[in-house]
DNA sequence: ATTATTGCAAAAGTTTTGCATGCCG
DNA sequence: CGGCATGCAAAACTTTTGCAATAAT
């Protein structure tokens, strides 16, 4: 019924995406697998991907500058993503999502399956950045 | 030095906008456009809605699903997104988003601008169509 | 007159898909 | 074998951009 077999370049993108702790791309993970899949294809690694967080083995993470980020780490946590480099980073729990969740789900016509906090500014590094070089404008 | 012009098209975008409770994409926009400027161009469109978004006299709405969503109304205020249709619904604001951001903000290194709730699920439309047709699978 | 804005078209970037082949069970 | 997964390439989409013409101040 399920139909799913194993294969050697899904379990390489699930195992790579465990092991990094930043939030990669689809093309930044074709990349990685490259290295051991000189083969592999970017379509496989948006089929993996894309069938991957369906299954909720990995996190797609929708940051509105251009791709799809993933995250291996599925536990719910939210994330911070920077306006000027892009960067994708994790933040503290320090918010019971799931008690958001069901606050909400009282009061809505429809079923909720999750939430998540979308944090954007500007990560400490391009501050720096900012003060640093430029002091005019 | 602000260098910026009035531009009929731009009025009209920010109209449409305001009056439309929907969360249209840049193509649908564009469709409205199309009606009362007959040879507007959709890189005219993308332009303005960037523009204005940057201005903060409209709100970018990133769903993850295919095409960025647009907001007219720049009141903070919460989405849900349905997994199903695609559809953004405007959420009651049952929570202080500006509350979680400077609890957020205390224990992040960068600066942190905004932050917003997204609820992902199946809106009350899809779940009847569901429900309905198909039984079985 | 000066310069932002437009329309058009081409280009860039991301993601999806068709199809023959290969691999897993 | 039977069927899911792959590699390759083409296609589909969304968004950006260069440039000459147009419109606003």
């Amino acid at each position: 019924m399920a139909g799913l077999k194993h294969s050697r370049q899904r379990e390489a993108i699930v195992t790579n995406l465990r092991m990094r702790k930043d939030h990669p791309t689809a093309s930044m993970v074709y990349t990685d697998m490259r290295k051991e899949f000189p083969n592999i294809s970017l379509g496989t690694v948006y089929r993996n991907l894309s069938l991957l967080a369906d299954l909720g083995q990995i996190r797609k993470i929708t940051t509105g500058t251009g791709a799809e980020h993933y995250d291996g780490d599925i536990h719910p946590h939210n994330h911070f993503i920077c306006k000027c480099c892009g960067k994708v980073t994790d933040m503290n729990d320090f918010i019971d999502n799931s008690k958001i969740r069901d606050l909400a789900s009282g009061q809505f016509d429809g079923r909720i399956d999750e939430c998540n906090i979308q944090f954007y500014g500007v990560c400490g590094e391009c501050l720096k950045k900012e003060e640093g070089p430029a002091a005019t404008s």
